[in-house]
DNA sequence: GAGCACTGC
């Protein structure tokens, strides 16, 4: 049945060295096969007696789609010998011998069986794609490859210009080639790259639609807005075009904020004589497979979130894509017929400004709740700033964590896990707001505390997506949804889920307010995991039901914000005293201001409050505190006496080599607005420094 | 008065 896929040709090859290596790297391209077949191979050459073949994935809908696929070719009902694992949702039984799983499960896994020992052989599939949880894996299943006791077997598949690599942390194990199944895909360099990339790209669209036989364009851009623009400027330039000069043009947007319902329109085919341009965000790199797509244009650029541990801010910058990412994008024309990718930028730029592969996401994150994750797993001889790591992060950002952590009580001031720590591991959430609902289970306030955590994990799913241009369109006025009682955005979500739950979870009522359905099934569901996890760790009688009485006697909501204030010591912030301006607490202090869309409010003199925790720190026009919380003066003290206390060398084991140069105490100082942003280290922050200034100097220009 | 790319437990 899937006699015509390229891997098969290679399973003696492939099995053969798997046989004689604990580890191999599999460089499948797209089209290959790798995610459907290898499991089935080894299944064939026995590999399944002796324990289940786990292959993870980064994504849910991959873990189903592909575990659906291999079930049908064995022919054997979903969920018996071939199964899947997500996120409240488990398709395993006993009989299950192959198992798709998402890496955030195995992780998950590992808490609970550390050696993993049900699995014969573990495959990490799509590793290129360099995950958070996906590197973690890695680093974990190398060790294992060495400790445990049962034999195993790990194979990795990655994309061609990484695999050298993964082959070397992995003791230099055999690195073999797969080629996939694609058409050739010709790529079409710029001399230069354009003033205006928009302009460039509505250029290259309409030569395309008015010279080449018929075919789908994909064009790729950063973000929302220059969606928008584009395909405004293409409608115009459709329209104007001489009526049956050439055929028929649809343009569909297409990125993340878009309701699941406009998002599947381009899954439906075009009718006859009709070419679709299709204008995306990088969900339609990986995420999002578009079929008949023939050309492709490649604007060299995607939005990327980047964390600065000695601010602890996050950015959203646009940078360049690399030489992967580039390739992976070219490839998106070749799925049907031979087609062509137009790269906005020459092949110089290509060759030697992109870098090979994207940033590891391990690399641009806060590091507080992995962590905390290898530190509850409690690995013998192992110091969490030496952990083996595919790509290490930054020493700096390591501190960072450990001292966050330090701050919410999940470590001791030796770095060692307490047992609060230990707990909050066990809870899918981060550390912040773990900790949060421990303290509210010792407050009496945890159903509220599970609430806030439920809908802080779905938050940017919640609201409708809403692009500029419709919000003028809508008449309407904006659904009137609670005020959060003034003190900010973590009550505000609270009310939201309360008044939800009074209007029995009604749909309908989702759809007046202007909220996600399916953002708020999700919500949904994350509480009721969230509350089976707390009663099993708790182990006695809590009250994790929405309770109207008791929430009557609380209008001030202090049990729940003090819980906050224990929760978030890591993101702190104080008040100005001349301005609404606030200066973070526990990092190198940052200006930052409430976020213009929080319902935070100020007392009769126009001020804020003196203290607020917020959820996060993000930089896009100014550095703005999302989310934030008031908390009051004496549920701070405690934390900056903490804070006064805090001497990272002792955190991070007494290695004594800390890079901290600035002292902590150094307030008057506030950094220069360069600093604030970056958090990529050494010379590759220069280069997309460097780029994103280019970039923006032209989108300024023009 | 500003605007969030994409995943996941």
């Amino acid at each position: 049945m899937a006699s015509h896929l390229p891997i098969v040709q290679f399973e003696d090859k492939i099995m053969k060295t798997v046989e004689d290596n604990a580890v191999v790297v599999i460089i499948g391209e797209t089209g290959s096969g790798k995610s459907t077949q290898l499991s089935q191979m080894l299944h064939r050459r026995g590999y399944t007696k002796s324990g289940i073949i786990a292959v993870t994935q980064p994504r849910r809908v991959a873990a189903v789609s592909v575990a659906r696929r291999v079930a049908q070719e064995l022919g054997v009902t979903l969920g018996e010998e071939v199964g899947y694992a997500i996120r409240f949702e488990d398709r395993t039984s006993d009989l299950t011998r192959i198992k798709y799983l998402t890496d955030g499960v195995l992780l998950r896994e590992c808490l609970s069986s550390p050696e993993l020992n049900q699995y014969s052989v573990i495959i990490l599939d799509e590793a290129h794609e360099r995950s958070l949880n996906t590197d973690i894996l890695m680093g974990l299943v190398k060790r294992l490859v060495k400790t445990r006791a049962s034999k195993l077997k790990v194979l990795v598949t990655s994309a061609t210009l990484d695999g050298e690599k993964v082959s070397e942390f992995f003791s230099d194990c055999p690195v073999l080639n797969v080629p996939g199944k694609l058409y050739p895909v010709e790529i079409l360099y710029s001399e230069e790259r354009p003033k205006s990339y928009i302009e460039s790209s509505l250029r290259t669209a309409m030569d395309i639609h008015v010279r080449e036989p018929e075919g789908d364009v994909l064009i790729f851009m950063t973000g929302q807005d220059d969606i928008d623009k584009l395909v405004s400027k293409l409608e115009d330039r459709v329209q104007s075009l001489e009526e049956g000069s050439c055929m028929d043009a649809i343009i569909l947007p297409l990125h993340g904020s878009l309701p699941p319902e406009l998002q599947v329109r381009v899954f439906s085919p075009p009718p006859p004589n009709c070419r679709r341009f299709i204008v995306a965000t990088n969900i339609a790199e990986t995420s999002l497979t578009v079929d008949g797509v023939v050309y492709v244009i490649d604007s060299g650029y995607v939005k990327q979130r980047q964390y600065n541990p000695s601010t602890g801010m996050y950015s959203l910058d646009i940078v360049q894509i690399s030489k992967v990412q580039a390739n992976q994008r070219a490839g998106r024309a070749g799925r049907t017929r031979p087609g062509k990718c137009y790269r906005l930028y020459s092949s110089e730029v290509y060759q030697e400004e992109f870098l090979d592969v994207t940033v590891p996401e391990i690399q641009r994150s806060s590091l507080a709740g992995s962590v905390l994750y290898l530190k509850s797993l409690d690995l013998p001889d192992i110091d969490i700033l030496k952990f083996d790591f595919l790509d290490p992060p930054s020493f700096e950002s390591l501190e960072d964590a450990l001292k966050q952590l330090y701050l919410i009580d999940a470590i001791d001031d030796t770095g060692l896990i307490t047992s609060v720590g230990q707990t909050m591991a066990e809870l899918p959430l981060e550390p912040s707001l773990s900790r949060t609902l421990m303290e509210a289970n010792e407050n009496g306030c945890l159903s509220q505390a599970l609430t806030v955590a439920a809908m802080l994990s779905a938050e940017t799913t919640l609201l409708a997506g809403q692009s500029k241009s419709n919000e003028k369109k809508r008449k309407h006025p904006p659904p009137d949804l609670p005020d959060g009682s003034g003190y900010g955005d973590h009550v505000q979500l609270l009310q939201i889920f309360e008044e939800w739950d009074q209007n029995e979870f009604d749909i309908g009522w989702c759809k007046d307010k202007g909220l996600q359905v399916r953002g708020m099934m999700f919500v949904k569901d994350v509480r009721r995991q969230l509350s089976q996890l707390m009663q099993k760790i708790a182990k006695g009688s809590l009250n994790v039901r929405t309770n109207e009485r008791y929430k009557e006697r609380q209008r001030d909501y202090k049990n729940l914000r003090k819980a906050l204030c224990v929760g978030y010591a890591n993101k702190l912030a104080e008040r100005m005293v001349q301005h609404n301006g606030y200066r973070t607490i526990g990092f190198k202090p940052q200006l930052v201001q409430v976020h213009p869309s929080s319902t935070l409010k100020t007392d009769e003199d126009g001020m804020f409050p003196n203290y607020v925790v917020y959820h996060e720190l993000i930089a896009t026009s100014r550095p703005f505190m999302r989310n934030v919380c008031a908390v009051e003066m004496p549920w701070v003290n405690p934390i900056l006496k903490k804070l006064e206390k805090l001497n990272i060398d002792k955190l991070s084991g007494g290695s004594g080599h800390s890079i901290r140069e600035e002292s902590e105490t150094k307030v008057s100082s506030l950094p220069k607005k360069e600093e604030a942003v970056t958090g990529v280290p050494d010379d590759r922050e220069s280069r997309i420094q460097a780029a994103r200034d280019r970039f923006l100097a032209r989108k300024g220009k023009k």
